[in-house]
DNA sequence: CTTTCATTTCTATAATTCTAGAAATATAGT
DNA sequence: ACTATATTTCTAGAATTATAGAAATGAAAG
């Protein structure tokens, strides 16, 4: 994972609607959820779901799978999970703080 | 933590030169790095990252304090383990796989 | 082949973001 | 007060994003 991925992959989920859509992707879990539904649960107009939904495609954070009429959207949890890996490998390390150790990190 | 203050900070690491300056912050752990600092790591332009700092201040993801006449920024490793958790239990529940779950998760 | 449903693409507009030079502010030293 | 350093704020233009209505596309059903 490269930091270009991960940005890319951050900005993504840094927006409400799409933060919302993922994680009632994330909640359906092998099942996904079609296009229509994750729209009625957010009650967004269908063209500007399909947007943000197209960008978290884009981005690997979800799969599409057409079913009949339907497009049934997954969360890529394996993506989902390279990006937690880079962000607590890459973005989370320095010091490992429980409230003892602060004095030692900072003295020494 | 909200999916408000989620979408906000991860909008915020979603930038690659935020993301490259907020990694330089947690390297530098404790210590922490001057603006100035930054910049040349970053080489660009005092106004343009001062403009990402300050919106990783915004969003709680880095702390600045005055020292003389630099500024010392440190990353916020409390907020960074808020968002860690919120991604880890939100967004990447559901179905927790090794490859030999797969078969069961699928089929029931 | 027409209708119906699900979703996308087209199109346009408003809003936000990124970038960076220039000017301003804050601090310290002389 | 003057100078130098560190950083921010002001300003503006280019680029991107968010939003959503209208039209188009894909797929099933009659």
């Amino acid at each position: 994972m490269d930091t270009e991925l991960a940005a890319k992959q951050l900005c993504e989920l840094g927006n409400p609607h799409r933060l919302q859509a993922f994680r009632l992707l994330v909640k359906a879990g092998e099942d996904g959820l079609a296009v229509g539904e994750i729209q009625e649960l957010l009650n967004i107009p269908g063209s500007t779901l399909s947007h943000h939904v197209s960008r978290l495609v884009w981005a690997g954070l979800v799969t599409q799978e057409r079913e009949g009429r339907t497009l049934r959207c997954r969360a890529n949890f394996t993506a989902m999970q390279g990006l937690l890996g880079f962000l607590a490998d890459e973005c989370c390390t320095g010091v490992r703080m429980d409230d003892g150790d602060l004095n030692a990190a900072a003295g020494g």
